[in-house]
This record gives C-alpha cells, structure tokens and sequence, in this order.
DNA sequence: TATGAATGAGTCTTCATTCAT
DNA sequence: AATGAATGAAGACTCATTCAT
C-alpha cells in the first residue's frame, strides 16, 4: 500500500533500457497476447533484470499502456504520412481519386497483414481493457484529425469532414480486417472493395 | 492421461445446470473478461459445484465456446427478425428505406448499450482466440445469409446482394460501437448517423 | 464418521457385481496403477455405477485388496500346480531337474511377460503400501508351504526345505524379473540362467 | 505454452536451496510416497517458498529423478567402497570369503533396515514409472560394473564374471528384502543367510 | 438395491511483484 | 541502479466419496 517510487530515468543508459521494455515487452504482447507474456520473458526479451521493470513501470499493464502510446498509431494506421502529404500537395482529384482510396486500401491490407497478430491483439485488448481503449481512442482521433486539417488545407471543400473521415476510416478498416482475419466465402472481395471505394466517393462528392 | 469423459446430460435438472453454466458463465466472463473470470466464480453463479463443471465441459475455454455458440448471435444482431419479416413482407421501398435503416441503428445502438461489456469482451476474445473467431464468424456469416435470402425473396433485385450486406452491416455495427463506446468529440453522431443511412441507400439504389 | 453399512451381496446378481468389480478394477489398476485408475473408471469397466463401488467396498483401496486377495497368487507363480503334481509323482530326479528348472524358468517368464504391468504394478505396491505387502507376503508364504509340502510328499529328502524353496523361488523371480523388464547390456541372459540352474541345483543335492 | 525456463543456481545460497528441496524432498517421497508428498511439503521442508521449487525442477516427479540420481546408489547399495578396496587389495581368499560375504550382507541388512521405507518406495516407483526404472538402472548397472572391475583388477580370475555378480547382487538383496520387510514364519534367515553365503561361494569358486 | 449427479477439498503449477544483496 | 532469487496467493482441474432420487 506504500506508494512505490517509479523512476524516471535520466541517464541515457537508463533511457535505452525502458525503451527496450516497451518495445520489446509491446512486441511481445502483441505477438503472442497479453496473458500469454509474463514479466520474466519481458525483461529477458528486453536484456534486463525482472527487477529494474518494476523501477520504470507501475505494472505489467503498465508497459502495454507505453507500448501503445507509443507504437498506436502505427497498428491503426502504419505510413500514412505519404497520403496527409498528398493530400495537402492537392494532388487528389474527382478523377482520380478511385486510385488514390484503391492505394490506401492495398497499403491498408498489406499492413494488416504485417501485424496481423499485433493488430489483432490490439483490437482484443481495446475492448477490454478500458484504459487501452482510452489510449487508442486518442490515437484514432488523432488520424482523424491530421485528416481533416489536411483536406481542410487542400482546397477540397466538404461538409461534415470528421464524420466523413471516420466513416471512411472505418469502412476501410473493416473491409481490411475481414480480408485478413475471416474470408467469408460467400464476399467477393474485389466487388466489395470497389462497393467500398464507390460509396466513399459518392460520400465525399455528393 | 486418459482422455476424460465428458458427460452429456440427460436428466432435465443436469440439463438445467448446464445450461446455467453456460448462461452464467458466459455472462461473467462477458461482464468480466475470460480472463478475469475463474471457474469457482462460474460455478457459484450458476448454483453448482466447481466439480459439476468439468463434468460438462472440458475446461474453461469450452464454456466460453459454447455461451458464444448460444448467445453469439444476440450480440451480433439481437432481435433481427422482426427485420427480416418486414423485408420479406416487401414492406421496404425505396421512400421508406431511411426510417427503415434509422430503426435498425437504433435498435441496434440500444443493443450494443445493453450489453456493451459482453460485446466488448467477445469482440476482445474473437480477436486473441482463433477458435472464439471461428464461432463468431459462422453466427456473422448465418445473420448476412439470412438478410440475403430475406431480401432475394422480397421483389427488391440489388446485385452483389452479399457483398453489400456485409458492407452495410460492417457500417452499421461500426457507428453503433463508436456511438457506445468510444464517443469522439469531434464527430457529430447525428451527422455521421444519417451519412451512414445515406451511404447505405445509394448502395441499394444506385 | 458413522460407521458405513458394507453390504456383502446375497443374490447372484449381486455378487457377480462384487466379482466384477473386482475382476475389472484389479485388471485395470495392474494395467494402469493404482494412482491412474480412477473408481469411475473402474465402475464403468464393471458395468455398474459408482455408488455401488461403495457399497460393497469400504473404499478404492479396499477394491485393489480384494483384487490381491483373489488373484495375487496367479501374479507370483502361475500355473505352478502342474509343477507340483510332477514333484508330488516322484518325477524329479537329480538327472532330470536342470530341464525341470528350466521348464518353470522358461514358463515364468512367460508369464512375467504377459502380465508385465501387472506384476511391475503389483511389486510396486507391495512396497509402498503395507496391506498390499501383507497379502502378498501370504501368498508368497501359501506358494513356498505347497512347494515343501509336494516335495516333503514325494520321496525327496532335503533339509532346510523351507528356507532352500524361498532362495530359489527368489533367484527366479530375480532372473525372470530382469530379462523381461530390465536387461542389463552387459548381462548375458542364457549363461545367467544355467548359472542360476547349477546354483539351484547343488542347493538342492549337495 | 512456452518452455518454462529452468534456472541452474549460480550462487551458493541458491545451491543450497536446490540441494535442499532435493533431499528433504527425496527424503518425504521415500517415507511417505511419492503420490501421498504434495510439492508444499516439499518445500515446507525445503525451507522454500513453493514458487522456487518450479524454478529449479520442471515439476514434481523431476524432484523424485534428481534425487534418485543423487542417492539412488545409496539406496541399491550403501556403502559398498570399503569392500571395492578389499576386493581390490587382493585381500578375499577362498578361506575367508565366508566372513567377507557374512560382512556384506550384515551391512546391507543394516542399511534395508535403515532406509527401510526409501528403500520400498523406490523399488516401488521403480516398477510403475519407467524413468526412475531407468535411472535405478543404471545405478545397478553401475555398481556391478565396479564390482566387476575391482574383481578382475584382483588376482581372482572367474569366468561369467558379469552374471555372477549381478546374480549374487540379486541373492543378497532379496535376502536382505526379507529380514527386513517380510520375515515369513517358516523361514529361519540365519539358515538361509548360511544357504546364500555357500551358493555364492560356490558359485564363485566351482 | 441401484443410479449417476453432485460435492469440494486437495493438487500441481504459474506469475506478478518484492526484496536482499 | 541493478540483479535475479524468492514469495505466496490464486487458478484450473481431478477424483474419492456421498446422496437425492
């Protein structure tokens, strides 16, 4: 019940040693889930003593927290940068903007793909775990808002613009997860992918 | 060693008590997490002895499956087959679609509150839980099959049927999970929720 | 506490139960160990419910004893009778008891072979649990008593009767004991065997 | 799912420990059964927390290997170098061999008596658990070959020596096994240690 | 008599967390 | 600051035995 001291560490030494926990520990989490990873192999994987985890972080939960504030963004939505820019250059027109939505989704599925598991987890664990949520809520609101302000800075002039990029977003996401993860036989993918583009066009146009 | 017997059953009160294993079990795990849910916890909610449970189910996991295997398909779509009468009854037109679709979300909102942790926690699991997603999978496909059949058997003719459906399904648990569960500032949900049904029209219709 | 009521069936039915019991849960303990065989198991094998185990066994043990009680004797020395009787008829002469010796050899390993589990689990028992040995030990003693008395019947004269059977029933049992379960590399079985005849052999006539 | 890690102790407070639970808890599983010893007596006895004993021992029956294969040879045979170095020195005689092997088995009586239970608990497990069989095994093995070593590095020349000493290892044993743990009424043991001596001898000597 | 459902104490094992060094 | 040994509570699961029917 004493409140333990968790460290900040200042020493450059120190700094790589939390950092090697969150990134080694994160990645282990999500390779292989968060109940199936314990603190020992934590700290194995990260080249530290059982001990100097508990000086950084409050708790195992804790780590997954960092992990998350820092590598997020990447698991929702991993390059991104590339399309904010082209956007804002104004490079995205009524005509070819089916090839720009086409690119996003295939560089959506394939990073899907990638992390598959870490994804996977992710998602597992944002639903419940309330404070994992909480943090990739933010992150998400965040894409979203890089987004907005960038269509907004580009001349493209739409209504409604956080709800339309979140619908966007999410229909994508959706569409990606299923490709990846469940496959239903009875979904023609490639119809469903241009449905998807098509009905994002028209929300974006119209 | 031996592989154990799993006895099946056959007096209605061993009935009962399976099924309220299932029916409590599941709720604990779903209000609590699998994870966060022990078998005593299991068996004190369901009136009988831990004993009694691996009577009936393998381990663990097992009561998990078949709570999904029950219940699954209320979290995925509770109460839709009042919907699929209405379809089928050719009552859906194209000038009374909206308040159509406005009735699904809503009720499906309502839905998604009510057992907001449940279906947080079997999305969680479906995620971590290959076995979990198999189950879920099956009841997603069944519910899209049956809308499909439901809307072939009306006079409405739309092409690449299952492909929308899942498309507009996808749509509509998406809105309904943010609207639950995540509430972003910055999106207007009034707005997003007619974006959404505007969306859903002219995939049918267009 | 109470002192509970252990029937000793009366009806027909009713003690062909009891043999069963004890015929199939003695089968498979020398099968399977004590340890792993369970009592549902063994109700099951003898075709009746568990709770009439308890009915006619004071408790899982009580059914191993019982088991000894009625078959132990086949487990140390089978089929000896017919040794016996041939002692009994004056059939052994010094000339002939090296191949009488090898006879019981050979046919006790025979029978350590086929029933290998049964007696590597009965030995095990015997000891670790003292009313196993016992009955064991009576056995043993029953074996050794009807040797000295064929012999004493025969013409044969031999002092220290009782203690010479028991050495030689033990260096058998020993021989026997090892080529079926251990065979040791450096050992070379058939010269241990007429090594044991010969020890046998002047034991008796010298 | 992983492989646990098993930690070799490093430091010598750790040893100790391991040490510990190996011979406190080799000691429990030879008085009271290896079934009938649950790991927190083992480390209650230890000194340890239960915790620690899955450090160092992959689970319960590793406990029960290691300890035979540190004390198995004590309980096969006790104190056999003294007569090693006789042998070797050149110092059995057939006119004394008598007393030597009168020697022998006194002391191996001695120690039946003292490990009376460890003793009866391994050959008990000896029998139903096929890895301690096959570190008894070798233990046996292990110490005919010494015997058979010292005998040929004497000047006393046998042939068959393997057989023989393996068969006068098992005549001793099973002498001593009696006395010990089953003394039947009709045998008198100082007649029959007197029958074991002279089969040895001439065994040996013939 | 007989059934087999039910009990619940007991077992092994894991692991987040602490602590002596 | 760091180590990694140590803790012990907690969990899943088993099974001899009892008991309601």
């Amino acid at each position: 019940m004493e409140n333990k001291e968790i460290r900040e560490p200042i020493q450059k030494r120190s700094i790589q040693k939390k950092e090697s926990i969150i990134s080694k520990g994160f990645e282990l989490i999500c390779q292989k889930g968060y109940y199936n990873t314990n603190t020992a192999e934590i700290a194995k994987a990260a080249g530290v003593s059982t001990g100097i985890v508990y000086q950084y972080f409050k708790d195992k939960h804790d780590i997954l927290i960092a992990g998350l504030e820092k590598y997020g963004i990447d698991i929702l939505f991993p390059k991104y940068e590339p399309y904010l820019l082209e956007i804002e250059a104004n490079k995205i027109t009524q005509s070819n903007i089916e090839g720009f939505l086409s690119k996003i989704i295939e560089e959506s599925i394939t990073s899907h793909t990638m992390s598959q598991t870490a994804h996977r987890e992710i998602t597992a664990m944002e639903h419940s775990d309330s404070e994992v949520a909480k943090v990739m809520h933010n992150r998400e609101e965040e894409i979203t808002q890089k987004f907005v302000s960038s269509i907004k800075q580009s001349k493209i002039n739409i209504i409604n613009l956080p709800e339309k990029v979140h619908l966007i977003y999410g229909m994508i996401d959706n569409l990606c997860h299923e490709i990846v993860y469940h496959k239903h036989q009875i979904i023609d993918y490639n119809v469903m992918k241009q449905l998807v583009i098509k009905a994002i066009v028209s929300l974006i146009y119209e």
